[in-house]
DNA sequence: GACTCCCGCCAAAAG
DNA sequence: CTTTTGGCGGGAGTC
């Protein structure tokens, strides 16, 4: 029985909200919206949230407490993260902030790796500008699969040194998502292709071993990272000229301005979809659900990011990211701002108070919505919980609840 | 219907 | 043993 009001997360889905008609929602419709829990999303937030002066350890429950996820996703993200060197792994639990300044390094360090390890795509002709699979399945005996271990710990792979691993174990690590990772971002790096669409990355990356399954996985993996690198920015959906099928292309992290630690993804974390602009949250789970409310569109916000979004101009972006500081950072909500809250958050990094607003945020806080429709959805969730212990758990006596 | 990819189960690894 | 890590694929959401 679920009675709690999930509430914080953004409704996001075209068509009429709940709130413009006035009409309570029924309690089983849930306000789940599925592009605001990606990992590109949650990729966004954990960036926001660590990029800034201070940061230098990064616990892994605090993250997935501060962004309201599950662990399992920060796993997902921190991997990912960390091929590309923006974080690197300390100890349990715990990760090192590089910051994006260690990108460039971390590329080029697989690069050189890519291609020594014969990454390239030399033999598939120098025309080949496209890589997919129709026009060159010559192309698919690129062997882009790391042999064994000695690449496998690359530099750039921070992990602790392991002892001469089980094969069980080494089977795992040729599988886990950080070595895709990284043999993804050498097919862009060492190969003169422009477009990779997923397929073709994963047959390549997958060598022989493509059966279907293991494809269909493959290809699951490298959505994930394709949407944490494109809310990143180092990389790009494109649909293939020819085939109009979607492919992805290297943006790469060009020394945007200048700007030593330029911080991009702040600012285009909602190029790739129409992002939410809450954080990721948790208790909003997808099934059996209706974002009934909602509203892309009527949230002023959203739009100003909208036009952003229309943008695909460089200049502008890079022009942006340099105007932009580290005082504007921090979380902005959108219209379903706990009152409470401010509208950005400062993380300064030695400020107790909102070190203690973050923890206890979660556990403590009684969300007072601006949108009238969640005040009254929030009210009404109350009322049945009210309900349900007077009746079910026998209390008579009903705490104060607002 | 194909594409996308969230979600959480559960096994391996680590402590 | 418990906890952390993360591979994996079902199936829901989106186009």
């Amino acid at each position: 029985m679920e009675l709690v009001a999930n509430v914080d997360g953004p409704a996001c889905r075209d068509g009429a909200s709940a709130a413009g008609s006035g009409e309570l929602l029924d309690s089983r419709q849930h306000l789940y919206c599925r592009k605001d829990k990606s990992l590109g999303v949650l990729c966004s937030n954990f960036l926001r949230l660590y990029n800034r002066d201070g940061v230098e350890v990064i616990g892994l429950d605090d993250a997935a407490l501060k962004l309201g996820v599950e662990r399992r996703r920060i796993y997902d993200v921190v991997n990912i993260l960390e091929s590309v060197g923006v974080v690197a792994r300390k100890a349990k639990n715990q990760y090192s902030w590089k910051g994006f300044r260690a990108i460039p390094k971390a590329l080029e360090v697989l690069k050189e790796e890519g291609l020594r390890e014969n990454f390239n795509s030399s033999n598939c002709g120098d025309s080949a500008k496209v890589f997919n699979d129709t026009e060159n399945e010559g192309c698919l005996d690129l062997k882009f699969e790391m042999q064994d271990n000695s690449s496998a710990s690359s530099k750039s792979d921070n992990r602790k040194e392991r002892s001469p691993a089980p094969l069980s174990a080494e089977n795992r690590r040729e599988k886990s998502l950080a070595l895709l990772t990284q043999n993804f971002v050498k097919l862009f790096l060492c190969s003169n292709v422009d477009l990779i669409s997923l397929d073709t990355a994963a047959a390549a990356l997958l060598g022989d071993n493509n059966n279907s399954t293991a494809m269909r996985t493959k290809i699951r993996r490298l959505y994930d990272i394709a949407n944490v690198f494109s809310s990143m920015n180092l990389i790009e959906k494109t649909p293939h000229p020819e085939t109009r099928k979607p492919a992805f292309r290297w943006l790469g992290w060009s020394e945007k301005c200048g700007n030593t630690d330029a911080n991009s993804s702040e600012l285009n974390q909602y190029r790739k979809r129409l992002f939410g602009t809450e954080i990721t949250n948790q208790t909003l789970k997808r099934s059996k659900v209706d974002s009934s409310i909602n509203t892309k569109s009527c949230d002023p916000v959203k739009k100003v990011v909208l036009v952003k979004q229309d943008s695909e101009n460089k200049h502008e972006r890079c022009e942006q990211e340099c105007h932009s500081d580290n005082g504007s950072r921090g979380y902005v909500y959108g219209p379903f701002a706990p009152v409470c809250l401010p509208k950005a958050v400062n993380f300064a990094p030695k400020s107790v108070k909102q070190d203690y607003d973050w923890e206890t945020l979660a556990s403590t806080h009684r969300p007072q919505y601006h949108n009238q429709a969640l005040r009254d959805l929030f009210s009404h969730y109350m009322e049945a919980w009210k309900l349900w212990y007077t009746e079910v758990a026998g209390n008579t006596k009903i705490p104060q609840v607002s």
